[in-house]
DNA sequence: TTTATATTGGACTAATTTTATCCCATTTAT
DNA sequence: ATAAATGGGATAAAATTAGTCCAATATAAA
C-alpha cells in the first residue's frame, strides 16, 4: 500500500527539471547525481515519463530531459500513474478486471469511495505547487 | 499501491463473522470453503486478527473464530492494519522512519494529507454497515 | 480414556514484484 | 572522428506476497 521508490525517484526527477530555468535540459546524470538515484535506474524511469507526455528528451551531447508541458499541468497522480500505472485499491477497481461479486460486494464499493478520496487529493496540487511550497 | 490479497482474505472472513448468528463460532475450514480461500494461508491470516482483538478463538470440537466485538466497531480500517500494519503511502509516513528531506520535502506533505482523506474514508464504514448494504 | 475436531506455530517453498545492473546501439553537437 | 547523451534488451538481486507442510496442543464428545 505504499508508492514505490520508482515513482518517488520520478516525482524528485520531475521537481529537479521544474526547479531549473524554463525550457533547459538536464542530463539523467546529473539528475542521478543531485538526487542520489541509481543512473542506470533513472534512465528506465524516465523512459516512464516519455511516453506519458510529462518530460522529452534530446540525444547526443548537451542533451538532456525536459519537462513537456508547464509544471502547473503535471500533477502527483500523472506521475504516480505514469511509473505504475492506473492507481487502483483493489485488483477489482483496476480497468479491465471482472470480478463476478462486484456488483453486490460492499468491500469494493467502500474502496472504490475511498480511492475517489484519494485520487481527489493526488490530482489537486501540481508540481508547480509543490515547487512554491519548498520556499 | 493495492491491499494485499491477504487483507481481502480477512475483509471476507469477518464479514462471513458478522453474518453469522451471534456468539457463533465458525471455523476456518468452512469460512475457507465458502470464500474460497486456501485453508491454510486462511489460519495464517486468522492469526494476525487475534492479536488486533478483532477476532476471538476457540480450540477443539465445535470450536472455530467469532467476532471479539460487535460489527459496529471493526471498520476497514481496523483490518487493513491488522494485517498490513499501520497505512503509510510512502516510507516516510510509516512510524520510525526518519527522512532527513522531509521537513521541506512538498511531496511528504502532500502523500501525507491524501493518506489523511484515504484513512478516513476506511474508518468511516463498519462491519455492520457493510453487511447492511449487500442487502 | 480414546477419538475426532480444530487452532497454534514454525519451517519451508513458490511466485511475483520491485529494484538494480550490464552492455551495446543510436543520435547529436562539436 | 569523438565525446556526450538517450534507447532498449537481457539479466540479476532483493524484497514482498502467497501458499504449503507438518507436528504440537487444546477441546469436546463418544
Ligand atoms: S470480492 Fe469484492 S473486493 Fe474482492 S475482487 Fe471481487 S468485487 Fe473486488
Ligand atoms: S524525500 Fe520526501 S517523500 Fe521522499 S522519503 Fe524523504 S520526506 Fe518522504
Amino acid at each position: 500500500m505504499q508508492i514505490t521508490r520508482q515513482t518517488e525517484y520520478a516525482v524528485r526527477t520531475l521537481l529537479e527539471l521544474a526547479a531549473a530555468p524554463v525550457g533547459e535540459t538536464v542530463s539523467t546524470r546529473l539528475i542521478s547525481e543531485r538526487q542520489g538515484i541509481p543512473d542506470e535506474f533513472l534512465k528506465k524511469t524516465i523512459q516512464l515519463l516519455v511516453p506519458a507526455h510529462l518530460v522529452t528528451t534530446h540525444r547526443g551531447t548537451g542533451g538532456g530531459v525536459r519537462l513537456a508541458k508547464p509544471a502547473t499541468d503535471i500533477t502527483l497522480l500523472d506521475i504516480i500513474t505514469a511509473i505504475e500505472g492506473t492507481l487502483a485499491l483493489n485488483v477489482c477497481l483496476a480497468p479491465d478486471y471482472h470480478c463476478p461479486n462486484k456488483p453486490n460486494c460492499s468491500l469494493s464499493r467502500i474502496l472504490g469511495k475511498a480511492q475517489e478520496a484519494l485520487l481527489e487529493e493526488l490530482q489537486r496540487e501540481t508540481l508547480a505547487d509543490m515547487i512554491n511550497s519548498q520556499k
